[in-house]
DNA sequence: GGAACGGCTAAGG
DNA sequence: GCCTTAGCCGTTC
């Protein structure tokens, strides 16, 4: 394939919206390998687009926030992503209303 | 070509 | 609610 799998997860990164977060897993569904949950964390992590892709906004299944760019639990990011109207207590996100629904380009 | 790593997930204690 | 164990995937060194 031209691109690899992580680009693909930037992409999906990239379209998640303001005030709207989604999980690894999620990211993985969507390309169609719900299997390579870890691999998507792995492209984040790795991720060369750090500005471009707010990888903040990718959290754990179980709504954690988990941590980003190798720190363990960055509250300033959770604090940042609250600002942006997502509610986050003890860095977990309780409420699932705020996980984007992520889409692959059948529809739209 | 092979081993190690990682922001994981799920299950159990 | 937190930690540990095991499994699994793709990229990087």
């Amino acid at each position: 394939m031209a691109q690899t799998f992580r680009e693909r997860v930037y992409e999906c990164v990239k379209l998640i919206p303001t005030g709207r977060v989604s999980t690894y897993k999620d990211i993985a569904n969507l390309l169609g390998e719900p299997n390579s949950c870890r691999a998507v964390g792995q492209a984040l992590k790795t991720n060369p687009f750090s500005p471009v892709v707010p990888c903040h906004r990718v959290i754990k299944s179980d709504g954690k926030v988990g941590g980003f760019q190798g720190t363990p639990n960055s509250k300033e990011k959770v604090m940042m992503l609250e600002k942006e109207g997502v509610r986050i207590i003890d860095g977990k996100v309780k409420d699932r209303s705020f996980f984007y629904v992520l889409q692959a380009s059948f529809d739209r």
